[in-house]
DNA sequence: CAAACATATCGATAAACTTCGATTTATCGA
DNA sequence: TCGATAAATCGAAGTTTATCGATATGTTTG
Protein backbone atom coordinates (compact mmCIF):
# COMPACT_ATOMS: atom_id res chain seq x y z
CA UNK A 1 0.00 0.00 0.00
CA UNK A 2 1.49 3.53 -0.63
CA UNK A 3 2.06 6.69 1.17
CA UNK A 4 -1.36 8.28 -0.45
CA UNK A 5 -3.20 5.44 0.58
CA UNK A 6 -2.15 5.30 3.24
CA UNK A 7 -2.85 8.59 4.10
CA UNK A 8 -6.65 8.70 2.91
CA UNK A 9 -7.02 5.53 5.39
CA UNK A 10 -6.38 8.06 8.17
CA UNK A 11 -8.00 10.90 6.93
CA UNK A 12 -10.85 10.35 9.01
CA UNK A 13 -11.35 11.77 12.33
CA UNK A 14 -13.24 8.70 13.67
CA UNK A 15 -10.44 6.34 11.96
CA UNK A 16 -7.43 8.46 13.30
CA UNK A 17 -9.44 7.89 16.77
CA UNK A 18 -9.40 3.85 16.55
CA UNK A 19 -5.90 4.24 15.15
CA UNK A 20 -4.68 6.27 18.92
CA UNK A 21 -7.37 4.45 21.31
CA UNK A 22 -5.16 1.35 19.95
CA UNK A 23 -1.85 2.04 21.26
CA UNK A 24 -2.62 1.91 24.79
CA UNK A 25 -6.02 -0.36 25.00
CA UNK A 26 -6.45 -0.44 29.01
CA UNK A 27 -6.33 3.39 29.25
CA UNK A 28 -9.02 3.42 26.56
CA UNK A 29 -11.49 0.79 26.61
CA UNK A 30 -13.40 -1.10 29.51
CA UNK A 31 -12.49 -4.52 29.85
CA UNK A 32 -13.99 -7.43 27.19
CA UNK A 33 -17.04 -8.63 28.87
CA UNK A 34 -15.36 -11.99 29.15
CA UNK A 35 -12.20 -10.63 30.70
CA UNK A 36 -10.01 -11.38 28.06
CA UNK A 37 -7.15 -8.83 27.74
CA UNK A 38 -6.15 -7.25 25.19
CA UNK A 39 -2.79 -9.16 23.85
CA UNK A 40 -5.28 -10.01 20.51
CA UNK A 41 -6.02 -6.18 20.18
CA UNK A 42 -9.67 -5.16 21.23
CA UNK A 43 -12.81 -6.41 19.56
CA UNK A 44 -14.70 -4.37 17.51
CA UNK A 45 -17.57 -4.12 19.56
CA UNK A 46 -15.38 -2.08 21.92
CA UNK A 47 -14.34 -0.20 19.25
CA UNK A 48 -18.08 0.66 18.20
CA UNK A 49 -19.36 1.66 21.79
CA UNK A 50 -16.57 4.19 22.31
CA UNK A 51 -17.31 5.81 18.65
CA UNK A 52 -20.45 6.20 19.36
CA UNK A 53 -20.93 5.16 15.71
CA UNK A 54 -23.50 2.43 14.19
CA UNK A 55 -21.94 -0.77 14.14
CA UNK A 56 -21.84 -0.93 10.37
CA UNK A 57 -20.20 2.61 9.79
CA UNK A 58 -17.96 1.18 12.27
CA UNK A 59 -17.34 -2.05 11.26
CA UNK A 60 -16.71 -0.28 7.36
CA UNK A 61 -13.90 2.14 9.17
CA UNK A 62 -12.48 -0.58 10.88
CA UNK A 63 -11.97 -2.82 7.10
CA UNK A 64 -10.33 0.59 5.51
CA UNK A 65 -7.45 0.49 8.07
CA UNK A 66 -7.21 -3.67 8.00
CA UNK A 67 -7.05 -2.94 4.03
CA UNK A 68 -4.20 -0.59 4.62
CA UNK A 69 -2.78 -2.87 6.57
CA UNK A 70 -2.78 -0.26 9.32
CA UNK A 71 -4.34 -2.83 11.81
CA UNK A 72 -4.02 -6.75 12.04
CA UNK A 73 -7.77 -8.42 12.85
CA UNK A 74 -7.82 -11.58 14.29
CA UNK A 75 -11.18 -13.75 13.72
CA UNK A 76 -11.22 -16.10 17.22
CA UNK A 77 -14.76 -17.14 17.90
CA UNK A 78 -17.36 -15.32 17.41
CA UNK A 79 -15.55 -12.18 18.13
CA UNK A 80 -13.00 -10.53 15.74
CA UNK A 81 -10.22 -8.54 17.86
CA UNK A 82 -7.84 -5.44 16.37
CA UNK A 83 -4.67 -4.07 17.36
CA UNK A 84 -2.23 -2.35 15.72
CA UNK A 85 0.23 -3.38 12.71
CA UNK A 86 3.52 -1.30 13.73
CA UNK A 87 5.33 -2.63 11.15
CA UNK A 88 3.21 -0.65 8.67
CA UNK A 89 2.85 2.56 11.08
CA UNK A 90 6.74 2.79 11.19
CA UNK A 91 7.43 2.57 7.36
CA UNK A 92 4.40 4.86 7.11
CA UNK A 93 5.83 7.47 9.11
CA UNK A 94 9.70 6.99 7.77
CA UNK A 95 8.19 7.10 4.43
CA UNK A 96 6.22 10.30 5.46
CA UNK A 97 9.57 12.04 6.66
CA UNK A 98 11.39 10.88 3.72
CA UNK A 99 9.24 13.45 1.20
CA UNK A 100 7.77 15.49 4.01
CA UNK B 1 -5.16 23.12 11.68
CA UNK B 2 -5.41 19.61 13.31
CA UNK B 3 -4.18 16.49 12.44
CA UNK B 4 -6.68 14.98 10.46
CA UNK B 5 -7.78 18.08 8.52
CA UNK B 6 -3.62 18.09 8.02
CA UNK B 7 -3.84 14.36 6.97
CA UNK B 8 -6.92 15.40 4.93
CA UNK B 9 -4.90 18.15 2.65
CA UNK B 10 -2.10 15.36 1.90
CA UNK B 11 -4.57 12.50 0.85
CA UNK B 12 -4.43 13.18 -2.80
CA UNK B 13 -1.80 12.16 -5.01
CA UNK B 14 -1.20 15.43 -7.27
CA UNK B 15 -1.10 17.12 -3.61
CA UNK B 16 1.75 15.19 -2.17
CA UNK B 17 3.68 15.13 -5.18
CA UNK B 18 3.62 19.17 -5.05
CA UNK B 19 5.01 18.88 -1.40
CA UNK B 20 7.62 16.27 -2.19
CA UNK B 21 8.51 17.91 -5.08
CA UNK B 22 9.04 21.42 -2.93
CA UNK B 23 11.56 19.93 -0.82
CA UNK B 24 13.89 20.10 -4.03
CA UNK B 25 12.82 22.76 -6.26
CA UNK B 26 15.88 22.94 -8.34
CA UNK B 27 16.17 18.92 -8.93
CA UNK B 28 12.27 18.80 -9.70
CA UNK B 29 11.79 21.70 -11.50
CA UNK B 30 13.00 23.92 -14.44
CA UNK B 31 14.42 27.49 -13.62
CA UNK B 32 11.91 30.24 -13.75
CA UNK B 33 11.56 32.11 -17.07
CA UNK B 34 12.87 35.46 -15.53
CA UNK B 35 15.65 33.42 -14.17
CA UNK B 36 14.71 33.82 -10.61
CA UNK B 37 16.29 31.41 -8.39
CA UNK B 38 13.75 29.54 -6.03
CA UNK B 39 14.68 31.05 -2.49
CA UNK B 40 11.25 32.41 -2.46
CA UNK B 41 9.76 29.42 -3.69
CA UNK B 42 8.32 27.76 -7.09
CA UNK B 43 6.07 29.91 -9.01
CA UNK B 44 2.56 28.46 -9.61
CA UNK B 45 3.63 27.83 -13.68
CA UNK B 46 6.01 25.50 -13.02
CA UNK B 47 4.06 23.48 -10.59
CA UNK B 48 1.45 23.22 -12.91
CA UNK B 49 3.19 22.48 -16.07
CA UNK B 50 4.29 19.73 -14.05
CA UNK B 51 1.67 17.78 -12.85
CA UNK B 52 0.41 18.21 -16.41
CA UNK B 53 -3.18 18.97 -14.95
CA UNK B 54 -5.42 22.04 -15.46
CA UNK B 55 -4.27 25.43 -14.38
CA UNK B 56 -7.66 25.79 -12.25
CA UNK B 57 -7.21 22.51 -10.92
CA UNK B 58 -3.68 22.74 -9.84
CA UNK B 59 -4.69 26.71 -8.12
CA UNK B 60 -7.30 24.95 -6.23
CA UNK B 61 -4.74 22.02 -4.99
CA UNK B 62 -1.98 25.44 -3.95
CA UNK B 63 -5.33 26.45 -1.78
CA UNK B 64 -5.73 23.28 -0.21
CA UNK B 65 -2.12 23.03 0.96
CA UNK B 66 -2.21 26.85 1.41
CA UNK B 67 -5.43 26.83 3.75
CA UNK B 68 -3.69 23.81 5.60
CA UNK B 69 -0.62 26.30 6.35
CA UNK B 70 1.46 23.49 4.78
CA UNK B 71 2.64 25.81 2.04
CA UNK B 72 3.83 29.38 2.08
CA UNK B 73 2.48 31.59 -0.69
CA UNK B 74 3.67 35.14 -1.68
CA UNK B 75 2.85 36.77 -4.42
CA UNK B 76 5.78 39.09 -6.16
CA UNK B 77 4.18 41.24 -9.33
CA UNK B 78 2.23 38.89 -11.14
CA UNK B 79 3.81 35.51 -9.96
CA UNK B 80 2.46 33.64 -6.74
CA UNK B 81 5.40 31.98 -5.52
CA UNK B 82 4.83 28.53 -3.55
CA UNK B 83 7.27 27.23 -0.80
CA UNK B 84 6.80 24.75 1.75
CA UNK B 85 6.19 25.60 5.49
CA UNK B 86 8.58 23.88 7.62
CA UNK B 87 7.26 24.51 11.50
CA UNK B 88 3.76 23.28 10.00
CA UNK B 89 5.39 20.71 8.21
CA UNK B 90 7.39 19.43 11.60
CA UNK B 91 4.61 19.85 14.20
CA UNK B 92 2.45 17.73 11.78
CA UNK B 93 4.87 14.96 11.60
CA UNK B 94 5.65 15.05 15.41
CA UNK B 95 1.42 14.57 16.17
CA UNK B 96 1.71 12.24 14.38
CA UNK B 97 4.24 10.30 16.00
CA UNK B 98 2.64 10.94 18.93
CA UNK B 99 -0.71 8.69 17.98
CA UNK B 100 0.56 6.74 15.71
C1' DC C 1 -5.03 52.89 -21.60
C1' DA C 2 -5.00 48.27 -24.04
C1' DA C 3 -3.07 43.79 -24.71
C1' DA C 4 -0.89 40.03 -22.73
C1' DC C 5 0.04 37.21 -19.04
C1' DA C 6 -0.32 34.73 -14.33
C1' DT C 7 -3.35 33.38 -11.05
C1' DA C 8 -7.76 32.93 -8.69
C1' DT C 9 -12.54 32.06 -8.58
C1' DC C 10 -17.01 30.26 -10.40
C1' DG C 11 -20.17 26.79 -11.96
C1' DA C 12 -20.84 22.23 -13.27
C1' DT C 13 -20.47 17.15 -13.35
C1' DA C 14 -18.69 12.80 -11.96
C1' DA C 15 -16.59 10.10 -8.52
C1' DA C 16 -15.60 9.00 -3.83
C1' DC C 17 -16.63 9.09 1.01
C1' DT C 18 -19.75 9.08 5.13
C1' DT C 19 -23.17 7.13 7.49
C1' DC C 20 -27.22 4.66 8.41
C1' DG C 21 -30.62 0.72 8.86
C1' DA C 22 -31.57 -3.81 7.12
C1' DT C 23 -29.93 -8.18 5.95
C1' DT C 24 -26.64 -11.94 5.87
C1' DT C 25 -23.04 -14.85 7.72
C1' DA C 26 -20.71 -17.12 11.37
C1' DT C 27 -20.40 -18.95 15.96
C1' DC C 28 -21.87 -20.12 20.50
C1' DG C 29 -24.88 -22.09 24.05
C1' DA C 30 -29.18 -24.21 25.74
C1' DT D 1 -31.05 -27.73 16.10
C1' DC D 2 -32.73 -23.02 17.48
C1' DG D 3 -32.16 -18.58 19.30
C1' DA D 4 -28.99 -15.23 20.59
C1' DT D 5 -24.92 -12.69 19.74
C1' DA D 6 -20.96 -10.56 16.95
C1' DA D 7 -19.47 -9.02 12.80
C1' DA D 8 -19.69 -8.29 7.81
C1' DT D 9 -22.05 -6.96 3.76
C1' DC D 10 -25.69 -4.58 1.08
C1' DG D 11 -28.29 -0.71 -0.59
C1' DA D 12 -29.24 3.94 -0.26
C1' DA D 13 -28.95 9.02 1.00
C1' DG D 14 -26.44 12.97 1.64
C1' DT D 15 -21.97 15.26 1.60
C1' DT D 16 -17.45 16.15 0.03
C1' DT D 17 -13.80 15.93 -3.33
C1' DA D 18 -11.80 15.95 -8.05
C1' DT D 19 -11.55 18.05 -12.12
C1' DC D 20 -12.54 20.76 -15.98
C1' DG D 21 -13.49 24.98 -18.93
C1' DA D 22 -14.93 29.65 -18.62
C1' DT D 23 -14.59 33.92 -16.51
C1' DA D 24 -12.72 37.39 -13.35
C1' DT D 25 -8.89 39.80 -11.05
C1' DG D 26 -4.56 41.75 -10.75
C1' DT D 27 -0.03 43.10 -12.88
C1' DT D 28 3.16 44.35 -16.35
C1' DT D 29 4.48 46.45 -20.49
C1' DG D 30 3.95 48.63 -24.99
Amino acid sequence: MDLVELTKALANETRMDIMRWLREPEANFRPHKDGKDFSDGVCAQLIQEKTGMSQSTVSHYLSVLQRADLVIAERIGKWTYYRRNDGTIRSYLSQLQLIL
